[in-house]
DNA sequence: CCTAATGATAAGAAATTCTTATCATTCTCC
DNA sequence: GGAGAATGATAAGAATTTCTTATCATTAGG
């Protein structure tokens, strides 16, 4: 018997669906049959009887099962238990240096501070701001911090990265703009424009993206007007008509009436997904301390979906 | 988190030493060190540390390690109890027929019900006894009987046998015996000997041992001057000095003054290991019922040193 | 009856866990 | 001190387990 049979037995139990609880699991549906069936064969009791009462034949658990459904939950708030108190045991005092590549969004880095303190509650979290992705890298293989929030590609061996989420390209304009009535925009469309960027320094002036203009017919490189230190001055320089810019789609602009957001489209048609923002945790590949690890495993664990590790 | 990374750190904590605990884990010694790391990977903590205090570097628990510690031992025993009372609840009242070859000894047999029992409390077990090791895979096959105690090897398509002992073959022999002083017996030092034997009906009658016997100069299926339905009456029959007999190691003579039991050799002076005994628990592959896979499970886990499973 | 919904099954892929072989370090004993 | 034994860590490959996709059988409901 594994946790993980008890796991997926409280879901099945719970849901009283195979499929509903797979979707809640993130598993597939003939895994759940699969390890009930395991269970089942090791207790040497039939857990599920298909039920006669609903439509749609849905399950029921039989008598043995409602006992382990007792039990399970005890068993796993019991160990979620133990799982909270050693941490807390271990945990206090340690201090983690995170550094973090400044374009990222300040939501980002307070959901991640979020999800690390409610696993680890007294954890003691030292921030350090670094320029560009690059950068973070160095700090992170020379040992300088412990973990980086920042962007992929990887530029230096025995790093590991974790990615949770990744963001598309949207182009921000003025509300007044001539194009600002459109609900997307080709790329072909903003051959005339003018640019407002970030510096190269960054190390975001993806050749990536100048290419994408390039193959849409023009040289954005040679348009940009003014190269800006910070999101909030690029939205300035925006809202002043000065160009327009790209910028991830996650920025949230809800409480600016003056700019506009818009998805991107190739020049024919299908959505513009050339170039995509990857943001990972990278550590050490030889990090030893195992609080490293688990805020990594954490965060692998918590965006099952998109989430990957990537070494190099 | 997984309770087999529990059993495991419950293992190291209690020895404090890797090498005994995989010892007494039935697994490697690496097997630990990695699970360990990988739950403390998990957990953010450190959960052993290198030991100043002993000689012989041990290990010794950390702080967290302690707690942790605790709290495993309370879940695997809920686990345990969990287990316990599902199989109470599901097992009672149900019914097992399990049918044993008639010259199995006794003593196997009240193991084997012992160890049922001791896991499956209420469980009712009908036995039946049959004359030779192809009928038991007969009834097992058409599904009279749930469950077969046997020998390999198996004649049936569609039986699942899991092995838990074997035996060597001794010679037994009456103390007068001219052979009797000898610590071993070599094969070609019988070929003049008379013997006693259970009946070709019992399927026992090994080709192989006879094989063994041509190969070692003599034919002894000639020199057979008694067929017995019992080992009883095999060690009557050499009591009386009527003849010598093949008998499986485990056969218990402790009670007996007047007879022997002496290890075979074969004419180079190695070991006698042609013809072994495989004792094996079988049950249709197709058995549904969880309390039949259960048991058989349960032979496995129990023996895990020798037992295997085969399919046929 | 026919269709949609649902859990079971099969087969192959992916991930994990375990084993063997080897290493680095520490302690003991001389 | 230095040789050697003891011990846990590491690496690499094998074995096992678990998961996924594709498909099937069964049942309810129109």
């Amino acid at each position: 018997m594994e946790l993980r049979q008890l796991r997926y037995f409280v879901g099945v139990a719970e849901e009283l669906h195979y499929g509903h609880a797979a979707k809640r699991l993130f598993v597939s549906q003939p895994a759940l049959s699969q390890q009930i069936k395991l269970l089942e064969g090791e207790l040497g009791v039939e857990l599920f009887v298909a039920s006669k009462r609903h439509r749609h034949h849905k399950v029921e658990l039989t008598e043995p099962g409602q006992i382990l459904l007792t039990e399970a939950r005890r068993i796993l708030q019991l160990s979620e238990q133990a799982i909270r108190a050693v941490r807390q045991a271990g945990a206090s005092q340690q201090v983690i240096t995170l550094g973090i590549f400044k374009l990222i969004l300040p939501q980002r880095i307070l959901d991640m501070l979020e999800l690390f303190s409610s696993h680890f509650p007294t954890i003691d979290i030292r921030l350090v701001e670094l320029p560009n992705p690059a950068l973070v890298q160095d700090y992170v293989a020379n040992d300088q911090i412990d973990l980086g929030m920042t962007v992929l590609p990887l530029e230096q061996k025995g790093l590991t990265a974790t990615q949770y989420t990744e963001t598309d390209y949207t182009v921000l304009m003025n509300r007044q703009h001539l194009l600002s009535s459109q609900q997307v925009v080709r790329l072909d469309q903003l051959h005339t424009e003018k640019w407002v960027d970030h510096g190269p320094e960054t190390g975001l002036f993806f050749g990536q993206l100048e290419e994408a203009c390039q193959q849409a017919g023009f040289d954005r490189k040679s348009s940009i007007v003014h190269f800006v230190p910070s999101f909030d001055l690029l939205k300035s320089m925006v809202r002043l008509g000065k160009g327009i810019a790209f910028i991830p789609a996650s920025l949230d602009l809800r409480t600016d009436p003056d700019l506009l957001s818009m998805p991107i489209v190739n020049t024919d048609g299908t959505p513009f997904k050339q170039v995509v923002i990857r943001h990972v945790l990278v550590h050490r590949s030889e990090q030893t301390k195992p609080l490293v690890q688990a805020l990594s495993g954490l965060v692998k664990s918590t965006y099952p979906l998109i989430s990957g590790t990537e070494r190099r």
